[in-house]
Order: structure tokens, then sequence, then C-alpha cells
DNA sequence: AGCACCATGTAAGTGGTTACATGATTCC
DNA sequence: GGAATCATGTAACCACTTACATGGTGCT
């Protein structure tokens, strides 16, 4: 009766094949470029997955006829597979399980040079800030009008909105937290 | 030659060795209450990693000479575990290896009635307004006199906030968010 | 010819959780 | 006596990453 050690990989697949049929490569590239900054999958859980997801008949593979092009095998959801998403979708989230070792380094700073946490800060901001320019591009591509607010827009939007603001937030969060660093030293 | 595929239990743990001598069982607890809200560490982590501490002499073991009280194996940390965590805390953090599933959920969305995505969104609202109060309880025992901030009270000071502002912006975003998804039903 | 990228996989290894086993102690 | 907590451990299992293998395609 585990609580929750189950495997995601499996609905973040199916999520993706949801919108359109997909290969293994495809679904990769996918999660990087619209959902990277909080989640990720490898091939090597991707793969052995999708040859499951279609023993179990939540997707179905299909060859491309078209034999000039690359090998490609694309995978299409199932009304199975749907249903097995929604299911899993409407489920609690789990909120446990954050590592987060900037902060675990940051706790036992005390035991080193105070130099070194303020510099795991300042590489802290300089990484915050690229993330904060890519989601700011990527927040420019979305309508304003909210005509074109479609449901998926949406989810879309929220979803960005949660890396930008918390992105904005990390910032101004080492940027205190170098000061009273600083201040401390000063004493 | 692995990027950061390494366990970081033994830096947790010669951590909390560090301010004093200390069982697998105190390591827990003190883990949970201090650290609790970003790191976490198993006993199925802890007890072996404390036998190979003691046999990479960074850690050296004391049995209790009080033969009354109840068995305790404490550990106490040697000069070269020191030299071994102020190592590993100047290495550079790993930012990587974040997954979100309640964002996943919300990206997934229009797969569903928009109400269970509230409703997710209700229930994390809900959830962050109890770490809120425990971390507004810890943040109220801190001194605030600036004379009595030590380092070591800095630096939990330091992800506290982090904690705490977080959860806050976590909670605005959430209800800005259900604006959103509200909106967007409307129309 | 050579490089970058597309594309599909597999094997090995690791970190970590969970469940279980065991027993002492304290307190009601 | 019984329950809760203190306390130490182990075995099994699993999700996931990494490294490797392989080969096609498109471009210069």
């Amino acid at each position: 009766m585990g609580k929750s050690r189950k495997s995601r990989t499996i609905y973040a697949i199916l999520g993706f094949l949801c919108s359109k049929p997909r290969s293994g490569y495809d679904i990769k590239k996918a999660i990087e470029k619209s959902v990277g900054f909080f989640w990720s999958e490898s091939y090597g859980q991707i793969y052995p997955m999708l040859k499951k997801l279609e023993e179990d008949e939540l997707a179905v593979k299909f060859e491309d006829d078209t034999p000039s092009s690359r090998r490609r095998q694309r995978y299409a959801i199932t009304d199975k597979g749907r249903r097995e998403l929604a299911r899993w979708i409407e489920e609690d989230a789990d909120y446990r399980g954050f590592r987060n070792e900037l902060l675990l380094k940051l706790f036992f700073g005390s035991t080193v040079d105070t130099a070194i946490s303020i510099h795991h800060l300042q590489d802290f901001i300089a990484h915050e800030q690229n993330r904060l320019e890519m989601f700011e591009g990527f927040h420019a591509t979305l309508p304003r009008d909210p005509g074109e607010m479609t449901p998926s827009v949406a989810f879309l939007a929220a979803t960005l909105n949660y890396g930008l603001s918390g992105t904005q937030h990390n910032i101004q969060w080492a940027e205190e937290t170098i000061e009273l660093l600083k201040n401390v030293i000063e004493q």
C-alpha cells in the first residue's frame, strides 16, 4: 500500500499524446520546451513506457507510411488512455518530495566562510535571471487579447506565471539574503 | 563521469553532526524539525550511511556510557568529516531536478473539467496556509534584536525566509490563477 | 567526406522509499 | 497491562539517470 511511489512518467506521456500523436523523441522535445522548468523525462523512461502504454492499450503505435522519411514510431492516445489520464489528474496532487540543495548548503553556511554562501546566492541570481528572460520571452508569445484566452492558453499561462513570478521572487529573496549576510559579517 | 548523481545524504548527516553528536534517530528528527520543508531523509538512508561515515573516518561512534538508558549509538563528526562537508558546501549547487506534480496536472487542465483544476488550487492554498502558520510560528521564535543576529541565526533566518515568502507567493499565485480560470469558464 | 541532428533503444547502476522486524522505555 | 514513543536496523523494490550502441538524414 505505497502512498504515492508510482511513476508519473506515464501521465506526462499521456498528457502530451493528448494533443496529437507523437514519437518518443517528439515527447522528449515537447517536455523540454514547454514544461521543462518543472518537469523532465529521460529516454530511458520514455521508450520503455511507450511500449508498456501500447501493451495496456492506453496508446496505439502506427508506423509512418512514408517509407522515404526517417524511421519514426508515433503513438496515438486511445480513449482508455484519455480516461486513465483524467483519472490521474483528478487525484490529489503530491506536494512532498522537494529537495533544495542550495538551501541545504545555505543552512550549513555558518560552518564555512560567509563569502561562499554569498557567492552561491549570486550564482543563483544569475541563474534565475537567465530563466527570467526565457520566461519573459515565452510570455510575450501568449495572446494578450482576452478573446484569444482559450482554455489551453489559460492553463499554459497559469504554469508560466508560476515560473515567472516564482523566479522574480527567488531573485528578490536572494538579494535580500545577501544583504542580510553582509550585515552579519560587518558586526 | 556522472554530472551530479551523487547522494547528498552524507552531507545532510555531516551538517547535523557538525553542531553536536547525534544518533540516527536524532538526525532524522532534527532534519524534520528544521529543514523538513525542503529536505528529507529516511532511516533506510541514514543508518547505512552512518556506518559508512565511520568506515571512511568522517565520523566516530561512541556508545553511551550510561547503561541504564536506552541503547543509543551517537556519532561525532571528525576533522576529516568537517573538511569533507566544507568541500561539498563550496561546490556549486545543483538547481536541476525539480518536479512539480501540481503544475503538471494544471498544465493538462484543459483535458478535464476546469472545476477540477480549481479544486486542486484551493487544496494547494489550504496546504500552503498551514505551512505559512508553521513558518510564522517558527519565525516568531527568532531573535529580533540585531545584536542577537549570530551567523547561525542568520543562516537559519535565510532559509526560513525562503519558505515564508515562497509560501506567501504560492498562495498569491494560486488565488490569481483561480480567478484566471474562472474568467475563462465564463466566456 | 564529415558533421550535426534525428531517432530508437538497452543495460547498468544508483538513490531513495517503504515495509517489516525487533525490542527497550516511559507514562498512564 | 497497554499504548506511545524511542531506537536501530534490513530487505525488497522502484523510479530514474547515465552511458552506450546504432544507424538514418540533410547540409555544406
